[in-house]
DNA sequence: TCGCAAATGGAATAAATGTTCCATATGGTC
DNA sequence: GACCATATGGAACATTTATTCCATTTGCGA
């Protein structure tokens, strides 16, 4: 039947990057060309064709053709359906509407799955409702321009803070994370001139609060992230940024917030880079 | 030029949804089912055909054709090569990072937030592509049955694990979250029958495998969430998630892993409220 | 109830994509 | 250096998929 090989055609995504491993070095030229740029891009099967692998790959579409082949498929055809299969058999039971957990677990977690990530979809929808770019701008400038940044978070928002100090320092801003753990350095080691960003949802952590509030009484500028307007943090803050999250089932995740600390982080990182 | 209407098309996912959103209840009763089906379903696009999309809506291919058009776009292909972009879009160099950022910043910090907001959909979207029900229902029972979880996860993957850890506490399922911070304790205090849930993005952090791996060599049921399929944790895992973040000039967010880590803890919560 | 505008679905057509074939090139062996 | 087996890429062909057209249906207002 098939020319290049008797094998018989791999049937998931973990057989096809065996048979990969298993015949990369061992072909010509050209096919090896396409097994390694393959193994190293399999998610573009599903949406590309083969004129687009081949030229990626840098050969001709004949070549990737065999090179399918190969691989135990009949045609190029047979081992994209292998990659769509995949993105088709997650059929979220989105079409029901569902109103509470209960009945989203009735979906099994895949329909859970599915809510969450519209929600996700809603948040992040909503944050150019509530934050403006000349306010993003402002606490960007006043972050970039401090000589050291302190973070403090609690609980939900500790996720938020620690992903911004990993994030500024591969960028080689200067950052401070203060978690609760052992209670490291308080609000007493931030010293005038520095900056704060302090993170806390409703109900708020009054520690993630003290801090601030301490912090601002030393001469440090507070910047803040909350979920709410009506937060504390907003009658002291020198910027106060809001994302709200969608719940489901009064559950949250945090996809407002990483994306917009993580976009706050990246703009810090582009003016220091340019000072 | 265009029948149903002169708005000119959405250029990313963003004014998809938006378009989506404004269109639902004033189209026609089978274009406002394509609508309806679409928004549920974006991550179908780029791997469907028209009469795939169409079948599934439950409508002709030529009303699915239109409804491409109502949304502004020429037809199908133009709509398609929206969603397709995302997976092809290649990733920048490391260093030219926050070179490639000064276009996006020309808009300031606003159309960076945008950027991250769009990559965000994307990566919620494709969430829906790597995981499937029965995969997060496996590991999500795997772990409700551990009498104790250990919850793993270095540099980009902390904010991850460190957000399971405070939801499973909320939820009174007793985890331990294991950080690099002081060498607070290593696999060692793994025991049999117990769960590992590790979290490594590439490039992949080797103490984290190393812990996955004696893990798994002390008894253990080990779980993974990762970006890429062809992850190390993969050889030996009893079950891998995948959650593959979009870029923004090759800054990622955590977009997809914490909508899924999320979702996944809710799951054994639920569960285990059942027992 | 009739007439009209809009919507709908099926069938025809156009475009693109996948696949095969074959002439030419390449590399190894005698 | 000539021969043979194998690899290669372009071009022809076949198939699938997108798109348009149009006859029929539907729903609304007179």
């Amino acid at each position: 039947m098939s020319p290049t090989t008797d094998q018989t055609a791999p049937t998931n995504v973990t057989e096809v990057l065996e048979r990969l491993d298993e015949l990369i070095g061992t072909l010509p030229k050209r096919l090896d060309q396409c097994a390694a740029f393959t193994r190293r891009h399999l998610h573009l099967i599903a949406v590309s064709t083969v004129s687009d692998m081949a030229r990626e790959a840098g050969v001709a579409p004949s070549v990737y053709m065999r090179f399918c082949q190969a691989l135990g498929f009949s045609g190029y055809s047979e081992m994209q359906a292998l990659f769509r299969v995949q993105y088709t058999a997650f059929r979220p039971a989105y079409d029901e509407r569902i109103a509470t957990l209960r009945p989203e677990m009735e979906g099994g977690p895949g329909a859970l799955l599915a809510e969450f990530a519209e929600a996700g979809h809603k948040s992040l929808m909503s944050l150019a409702n509530t934050v403006t770019s000349e306010g993003l701008g402002a606490i960007a400038q006043g972050m970039a321009a401090a000589p050291l940044l302190h973070l403090v978070g609690m609980r939900r928002a500790f996720a938020v803070v620690s992903n911004m100090s990993y994030m500024l320092g591969k960028l080689e801003v200067p950052a401070v994370l203060h978690s609760d753990t052992g209670r490291l350095g308080g609000p007493g080691v931030v010293g005038a001139g520095q900056a704060v960003f302090a993170a806390t949802f409703s109900p708020f952590s009054q520690e993630t609060l003290d801090f601030a509030r301490l912090a601002k009484e030393r001469g440090a500028l507070v910047y803040g992230l909350s979920d709410v307007e009506d937060c504390p943090l907003a009658e002291f803050a020198d910027g106060l940024l809001i994302a709200r999250e969608n719940e489901v089932a009064g559950f949250r995740s945090l996809n407002a917030s990483l994306t917009l600390t993580t976009a706050l982080v990246v703009a810090i990182g582009a003016l220091q880079e340019g000072n």
